[in-house]
RNA sequence: GGGCGCGUAGCUCAGUGGGAGAGCGCUCGCCUCACACGCGAGAGGUCGCUGGUUCGAACCCAGCCGCGCCCACCA
């Protein structure tokens, strides 16, 4: 230590980190009741992923809770693991496989599967030792993996109950079907873009009539499939023509002409054509009117022999254009102008959403959600930022069913079995021997759940619900959650529901909505785009210390820009740490850390040092870690190292006892209370510190000491570094030598020790005629002093005090202000003013 | 179409009713025996615009302009 002027992360968290996991500090016992304890369930990164700044804000902010509450001396559990990520990691396979010349078809679903394991078991830990490089304190014994046994366990009994409960069923329905993974996905995984189409108008002549109904599309192809056009029940101009019958073009299929309220009169010419087999609306309309729904594009995109021999095999581009052509021979194309609209896209694979019907299986979610308001209404999950409780409390009233299955292969296939002979239909946890009726063979369900089927049961599925473990029983409610806001429906709000159902409680009492980090151009950060940070590449440079620092003092509860200057200012701090604590640690006599206050600074120092404790732990236990980090820096950078340590420098240098004890105490203090935010540098630091007794991780978080706190004491320092600030502005004005002591002359009270020392000042009871005053403090004349300086500055002075008094004498002078404004507003005017005048009289003698 | 958020110093952001702040950057002076990843001193803002409420508005209200996000079944 007595060399190393710089901090250098890299050389210590590797070692201290690995102290940590020795000690076995992030393995709690399972003892307790919830409330004594406090828990954790990670938000599981895919195992596909690469820790990016989200999870490293994320991780940060659960970290510190994390810490702060082991340090107190509770059972503190952070459960880690992994989500399978079925789209995105059968994809990283599949792409394995097609470099390999070969398609997960062509090797068959078991062989995939292993494959996809093989690939896990390689690749799958990446994130987590990646994690450990932030520092992340989880329970990396008890790592969990959603498609590890237990897990699938815990997936197959709550499918298994809520099918016995008829909440799940299966469906023929409108689904979102994604192309480019071949699988049906839920409505939250298709956003919406704008896109410039082509709108056609189609003429539909009416049967024994030479009218036409002309309707609008942007989907000329889909119109094969066309089952009846509709208008507005209200609107005249089609009255007539209702219940009776158009002839589709290019098929000759009659189709009725039906009303319905959601054809808009306005739009277009105010008839709407009606494809139930692929548009979500008429999918709805046809319903309501008992129409015939057609499909004529199958699952792999292409038309199919529903659409009729001429268009059959082509795609549906291909199909549209063909479409458009026969339509244009036949005259019956109208009108075909640019139409900008917004049409769904697939997150997953980037594809455009084919709405098709197909069989899926559903999961109804009313009676699931009404538990979930009810616990969010009442305040039983809080929801942070407040605003975000609205947006939750809306979407839950106007859920819809939840399409549960995907056409994958990898994830948890659903445990439902067919007998062909007979068509039963077995939902089980086990899969049965074979049919219970005709005692024929059974054959399982081909689709695989929706991912986030399982990441619902994340906070009792890892603590190993269904069966009732220490584990759930000790961290059952979790105490918090920490989510981008992107996922509020897709997982929290699945976690409420799943929670109330079934180990019957609430997953976490608090839910912090935290910002999301952009870009430093204020782009979103995509690898895509390539203007992701990655958070590896920061803890190489600056330590993990410096990025979480960073992170959390740039968080906040709007989105920001990813800052470099945060992160650096993280990298000071962690420095600066170093170098005040070798000067104390270095320096100190051999004494017990303890508040030894012997003079008015040393009272001071421990009044801050206190209020800052409180305040720095109120922030944090309101998830406001921006404040918090700042606000410790403030205190630490400032106060303690740039005034404290200044002014006892030389009671430090003759190893004064009180000094030393009062040191230590104050460093012990404010390692612990940094410590949740940097750990590495703080255990670093606290390993060479006379009173360790044992790993800062497991040291006791300081608890702010009422009593220590000393108004006075405060107020008379602030003075006195007022008057040090002025002096030094004075020098540095009439541009005296910086090594220079000038001489002066203290009238009325005697200024504290520190303040010549500080500002360069010898203080001489006589001594010639002053020349200048700062304060009560008269400045003398001396050679290094330039005359004509002063005059200048006594000038500029001057001229600020009239303004201020100015400013008063307005105020006061308001008859209203004087009347209106609370009496101790005014009072502290009148103050001000007396002060002002006051300085003013003496600089003008 | 509905909802939410944001517009404050050159940059990134705090500040939600009583004299405009931080970090970085910039200027000047310092290698002062913890730290030059440092120390000291400064410069720099019509708080998006327009009205209103108030003794008093960056802050509350209304409207407008600009930017971003979420939700939504107008072809």
């Amino acid at each position: 230590m007595q060399q190393k002027t710089r901090y250098e992360p890299t050389e210590v968290e590797a070692r201290v980190f690995a102290e940590w996991v020795e000690g076995g500090y992030f393995h709690p016992q399972a003892e307790g009741s919830p409330a004594e304890n406090f828990s954790v369930a990670i938000p599981p990164p895919n195992v596909t992923g690469a820790l990016h700044m989200g999870h490293a804000l994320n991780g940060a902010m659960q970290d510190a809770l994390v810490r702060m509450n082991r340090m107190r001396g509770r059972n503190a559990l952070w459960t880690l693991g992994t989500d399978h990520a079925g789209i995105a990691t059968q994809a990283v396979v599949e792409k394995m496989l097609a470099a390999e010349g070969t398609s997960r078809q062509e090797i068959g679903r078991e062989a995939f599967v292993e494959r996809v394991w093989a690939w896990k078991e390689e690749y799958g830990s990446r994130i987590v030792e990646q994690y450990k490089r932030l520092g992340a304190s989880c329970d990396y014994e008890n790592e969990r993996f959603t498609l590890d046994e237990g897990y699938v366990r815990a997936v197959y009994r709550v499918f298994k109950q809520l099918y016995d409960k008829g909440y799940i069923y299966r469906d023929h329905y409108m689904v979102n079907w994604d192309p480019g993974s071949h699988s049906a996905i839920s409505d939250l995984e298709v956003e919406n873009r704008e896109v410039e189409d082509t709108l056609y108008s189609i003429d539909y002549p009416v049967e024994g009539s030479d009218r036409v109904l002309t309707v609008a599309t942007v989907r000329p192809e889909t119109m094969l499939a066309d089952t009846a056009v509709a208008v507005n029940p209200g609107d005249e101009r089609y009255a007539d023509l209702v219940g009776q019958h158009c002839l589709l073009p290019l098929l000759g299929r009659r189709i009725p002409v039906i009303a319905d309220e959601h054809v808009d009169p306005e739009f277009g010419t105010g008839a709407l054509k009606i494809t139930p087999g692929h548009d979500p609306n008429d999918f709805e309309i046809g319903r309501k009117h008992g129409l015939e729904e057609i499909g004529v594009i199958g699952p792999d995109g292409r038309m199919n022999e529903e659409a009729g021999e001429r268009f059959a095999g082509l795609s549906a581009a291909e199909a549209q254009e063909a479409v458009v052509a026969a339509l244009r021979e036949q005259g019956r194309l109208r009108d075909e102008e640019p139409y900008v609209h917004s049409v769904p896209f697939s997150e997953r694979s980037g594809a455009r959403i084919e709405p098709l019907i197909s069989l899926q299986w559903f999961c109804r979610m009313d009676e699931l959600a009404a538990p979930a308001i009810e616990v969010v209404e009442r305040d039983e999950v809080r929801i942070a930022p407040e605003r975000w409780k609205r947006v939750y409390l809306e979407w839950m009233r106007e859920i819809r069913p939840w399409c549960v299955s995907r056409q994958l292969w990898w994830g948890h296939r659903i445990p439902v079995w067919y007998c062909d002979a007979c068509e039963e239909t077995y939902v089980a946890e086990q899969p049965p021997e074979r049919c219970g009726s005709c005692e024929g063979p059974l054959r399982q369900e081909e689709d695989v759940l929706d991912t986030w089927f399982s990441s619902a049961l994340w906070p009792f599925a890892t603590l190993g619900w269904p069966d009732e473990t220490p584990q759930l029983r000790a961290f059952y409610p979790t105490s918090f959650l920490t989510t981008a806001r992107e996922i509020l429906f897709l997982w929290v709000a699945r976690m409420v529901m799943m929670g109330l159902e079934f180990p019957g409680d609430v997953p976490f009492r608090d839910v912090y909505v935290h910002s999301v980090i952009q870009a430093r151009d204020g782009r979103r950060m995509s690898k895509s785009l390539g203007t992701g940070v990655d958070p590896l590449e920061e803890i190489d440079k600056h330590g993990a210390d410096a990025l979480r620092f960073g992170l959390l003092a740039m968080s906040s509860t709007q989105d920001v820009r990813f800052s470099d200057a945060k992160v650096q200012q993280g990298a000071d701090l962690a420095n600066k740490l170093w170098n005040a604590s070798r000067l104390i640690l270095l320096g100190v006599a051999e004494v017990e850390a303890a508040p030894r206050p012997r003079t008015v600074e040393d009272r001071w120092l421990l009044s801050r040092l206190e209020a800052t404790i409180a305040s720095v732990t109120a922030k944090l236990e309101q998830y406001d870690f921006a404040h918090a980090a700042s606000e410790a820096y403030a205190f630490f950078w400032s106060e303690l190292c740039d005034w404290y340590l200044e002014i006892v420098k030389p009671r430090l240098y003759e190893r004064e006892e009180d000094v030393s004890a009062t040191l230590l105490w104050a460093l012990e203090r404010v390692l612990g209370l940094l410590h949740p935010v940097m750990p590495f540098v703080t255990e670093e630091i606290w390993s060479y510190h006379p009173s360790r007794r044992g790993h800062l991780a497991v040291h006791s978080f300081p608890e702010a000491d009422e009593s220590l706190r000393d108004a006075e004491a405060e107020a008379e320092v602030r003075a006195g570094i007022e008057l040090t600030r002025r002096l030094r502005a004075w020098r540095d004005l009439v541009e005296a030598p910086a090594a220079t002591v000038l001489p002066a002359r203290a009238e009325g009270v005697e200024p504290q020790e520190f303040v010549g020392r500080l500002a360069r000042f010898e203080f001489e009871p006589n001594g010639g005629d002053p020349v200048a005053a700062v304060g009560p403090v008269k400045i003398l004349a001396s050679a290094a002093i330039d005359t004509a300086a002063i005059e200048a500055r006594l000038e500029a002075r001057r001229e600020e005090l009239r303004s201020e008094v100015k400013r008063a004498e307005g105020k006061l002078g308001n008859e209203r202000f004087v009347e209106r404004a609370p009496a101790e507003v005014v009072e502290e005017e009148r103050q001000k003013l007396e002060r002002y005048r006051a300085e003013l009289e003496e600089l003008s003698e």
